[in-house]
DNA sequence: CCCCAGGTAGGCT
DNA sequence: AGCCTACATGGG
């Protein structure tokens, strides 16, 4: 994708880069809406998105043009992806081809973040059998708790977006050392209701879990290690992988994309969540992981409208 | 008072 | 392996 950088500020093609889209789509919480403008705090850094003319702006407060081009994943080609996306022969079904066009469609400007994983891991956790308004919440209060205030200087940022960090704290995601020494009735007083035990059994076993060397391993093999983790399902450590560690290869199942496999009509009668996994990466392959959340951003979306 | 929320663990066949 | 159900919490 192209885009320019002028000094902390990276400025992108509005067809290629959709805030909304990226933010709203499902993939992570860490961030708010202030609105025309969306404040991104991944890890312990901050930038803040907005629009000028035809373009966004992507001003790196905390951290550097760098490590944003990264986490919004500029240098991929999502043009190229969209249209192998396109190509793939589904069915000869052509509503469901539409389906998938119009997800496409709707979806421009998507971005699959890059994100931490010890923070993508936590956060998934606490989403399931949850409401994102909820967990989110949650999530805000245990970087405002065990996190470091990200300090922005007032003199580093643009005049139109200011006003925003004099009313507005942001906090960093606690690192792992941090979260170690938290307590169950923590994690209950946030909210984490019967996922505080899952937390903290997960937590512990961290360490042991990073020893491993991820880049030998296959995604399905990656997948069968984050299992192991409490409160991590198939759905959730799919999430880790696609989110976290960049795998492309997995297709999330959660309650939207249950219901547009069956929009879709591949699916031979009722599958389990697992099946319907596996059936859908035989499907899209490497691109499995962008095939989803454009899925998931349409059906979601398109619900919303309706109601 | 019931149902739901980006599901998962544990127990049962 | 595949089904079943309980699970905290807050909001509609």
């Amino acid at each position: 994708m192209n885009y320019l950088i002028e000094k902390n500020k990276i400025i992108v093609k509005c067809d290629e880069f959709n805030p909304t889209s990226i933010f709203e789509c499902g993939q992570t919480f860490s961030y708010k809406k202030f609105d025309d403008v969306y404040v991104a705090y991944p890890e312990s850094y901050l930038a803040v998105v907005y629009k000028d003319c035809d373009c966004y702006i992507i001003e790196c407060l905390i951290g550097d043009v760098k490590y944003f081009i990264n986490y919004f994943d500029l240098d991929n080609d999502y043009s190229k992806i969209i249209s192998k996306i396109n190509d793939i022969n589904l069915t000869q079904n052509d509503l469901d081809r539409r389906l998938i066009s119009e997800s496409l469609k709707f979806g421009v400007g998507i971005r699959i973040l890059k994100q931490e994983i010890v923070e993508t891991i936590i956060s998934f956790i606490f989403s399931a059998n949850n409401n994102i308004k909820r967990f989110k919440a949650s999530l805000d209060n245990l970087r405002k708790d065990y996190g470091v205030e990200l300090k922005v200087n007032l003199d580093d940022v643009s005049k139109n977006v200011r006003e925003i960090f004099k009313k507005e704290k942001f906090y960093s995601f606690p690192k792992l050392n941090v979260l170690k020494n938290l307590s169950l009735q923590y994690f209950l007083k946030i909210g984490a209701g019967y996922r505080a035990n899952y937390l903290i059994d997960t937590i512990k076993k961290l360490d042991e879990f990073f020893k491993e060397d991820f880049d030998k391993l296959k995604s399905d093999e990656l997948l069968k290690m984050i299992l192991q983790l409490k409160g991590v399902g198939g759905k959730v450590g799919q999430c880790v992988l696609l989110f976290g560690f960049g795998r492309t290869d997995v297709f999330p199942v959660d309650t939207w994309i249950k219901q547009i496999y069956e929009d879709l009509n591949i699916g031979e009668e009722k599958k389990s969540v697992n099946e319907i996994s596996k059936h859908l990466i035989s499907i899209f392959k490497e691109y499995s992981g962008y095939a989803q959340q454009y899925l998931f951003y349409y059906k979601r979306e398109i619900k919303n409208l309706n109601m």
